[in-house]
DNA sequence: GTGAAAGCGCTAACAC
DNA sequence: GTGTTAGCGCTTTCAC
């Protein structure tokens, strides 16, 4: 009871053959004969024995881990995403090895050393942003990143995301068809893709229409800041009629403010979109209008792209962006003519 | 540019030492000489080498790495937790391997044969219920595991969890004393001990006090199967005026049903409690009366059982149950001499 | 304190 | 097809 791990040579000698053909046997495509084989794996099964994956990846140069950095999993897209990945990468014989990073504090490079170490086949950054000279390491260390939900301006980065430019223009064009005058943004933590795409996007929206924005406030991505936010925008007189958040998770702690403490009606006083569509805008508390995000096509794209750069070491850098839809709820006016 | 990992052979020759000496330099409590030592250090930056912790942990035995099984992270609870836990254990020089397992299907054998192979020094299980033969295959692999927010009869086990037992009769007392006479209870999956001490607490608290359940209905802890369950129970003349739901999670469905469905105002037609006190329960939207579960504790303690396993192979296995307290919102009556 | 040598558990050439 | 051998990158005796 406990601790003797059961070695190959263990099985081998209760199965009478030579520890390489116990080897053989549980080596994907080496050639065993089948009495062999039922030999060794009667005894391995007696002996309860499983090879060491470690062992194997010092030889073969792939540990079969994934590396995966994230700086939060406070927005529910997040966790959503890290329990599909890693079904999505456990199907492919992969596992998930989880370095949690923050954003702020340059522990970054402590982080991603550490990740190095567990010789990881590869990495994916998740709401991280990632500087050239990190890049940089991840390269010469020969370990393929994929950038999910950011973007980054670096062309040997692989990156997957949504449309957010798109996005961001479909929410203006929404709010101005439906007649909205004075509108509102606000904004997520500056330094992330998303929060820039998707600004970017609504600005030019809004411009095309010769419309500009009437506000504009910054939340960070954190729902007390958000809160904060709006309190500042909307506690006054003069206040916009529509408000595009940059995320979902901000826009309840905007909605939160609006309709509790200021006691406005949405959408009557003011519509409120976001960006993401977690399970949570469904609910009825909420019922936010908001951009999906397609965060099974985003994981698959993000897998195929990764296996593939693991795979054949001299592919490509992919950058996928997966558009979604506006998914129209209660909490926006419709524009009149709108029909669904 | 790609790859060519730097061994320790090459940093030897560098600086013109033996390869032992660079492995020393980078062991914990081995001695070299400060002039060595720099040399090494030198010709390691200059290479950018690291060790690869994987072939240490061929000869050391342990491969700093714990695993983590979780089978759903839809309830918020367990994303906070993941998070805290990977923290934690990221400052003592632990990892975190990440197994989603499906409770329902019978793949946890499966998935517990991987996490085995990867040479996990320990193993926490959250959300998920192991049976005696997976933690027998635990122990002879001398894995120590800790369940984190289950408990099982197993008495090898180590667990953490919150006092649900007692967190429950909060309830009931709490209730009764606001004046509730017809009151329900909504139960989570049937195979989770959360679910049953819960249970078990809340109608022991009831039966103390005379009262005895009005009404029941399981909602499996999803989200959809605790409105069906919410519609059942209150879809009709004869309601109850109060309901416990075993967690936050299913709560919101519960109190989206009653509010936007059936029309029933809160706490004014009936009272609803949770369990765990996620974020959202404070937001405005619910501001849900729920039990606090300390996930900073549990984490704390959870992290510390295991490593004291892992360190002593023969510590006593520790059962944890955390005591929360109730937190009183807007979404529950309160009694009449109610002071806070 | 330091180098030489053994070996962790395994895969992959290599002869037969 | 099978056993023998070398060696993945490292830590740890063991002499000196």
């Amino acid at each position: 009871m406990g601790g003797a791990r059961v070695t190959s040579i263990q099985v081998a000698k209760r199965a009478g053959v030579s520890q390489s053909a116990v080897s053989r046997v549980f080596t994907q495509g080496a050639s065993v004969s089948k009495k062999t084989a039922d030999k060794v794996k009667k005894a391995a099964e007696e002996l309860g024995y499983r090879p060491n994956v470690l062992a194997r990846s010092l030889i073969t140069g792939k540990s079969h881990m994934i590396g995966l950095m994230v700086a939060y999993l406070e927005n529910y897209f997040y966790p959503e995403a890290l329990e599909k990945l890693s079904n999505a990468l456990q199907a492919e014989g992969y596992h998930v090895l989880v370095f949690m990073a923050e954003q702020t504090t340059g522990n970054m490079d402590k982080v991603l050393d550490e990740i190095l170490d567990y010789q990881v086949d590869g990495l994916i950054m998740a709401s991280v942003a990632i500087s050239s000279e990190l890049a940089a390491r991840c390269q010469a260390a020969g370990v393929p990143v994929v950038l999910f939900n950011r973007n980054q301006d670096d062309e040997r980065l692989s990156a997957v995301t949504s449309d957010n430019v798109a996005g961001g223009r479909k929410i203006a064009d929404f709010l101005i068809r439906a007649g909205h005058h004075r509108i509102g943004y606000i904004a997520g933590w500056e330094g992330a893709s998303t929060q820039r795409d998707r600004e970017a996007g609504f600005r030019s929206g809004l411009q095309d229409a010769g419309h500009e924005l009437y506000a504009r406030e910054t939340g960070e991505f954190q729902y007390e800041q958000a809160q904060e936010a709006a309190r500042r925008m909307f506690d006054k007189k003069e206040r916009p009629d529509a408000v595009f958040v940059a995320n979902d998770h901000m826009a309840f702690a905007v909605m939160d403010v609006l309709r509790f403490e200021l006691g406005l009606d949405i959408p009557g006083d003011v519509s409120v979109v976001g960006f993401d569509d977690v399970p949570l805008a469904a609910w009825p508390a909420y019922d936010l209008t908001t951009v999906r995000q397609r965060a099974n096509q985003m994981v698959a794209e993000t897998v195929r792209t990764l296996l593939a750069n693991i795979e054949h070491r001299d592919a490509e850098p992919r950058r996928v962006a997966i558009e979604g839809p506006l998914i129209v709820r209660g909490s926006s006016r419709k524009p009149k003519d709108w029909s669904e």
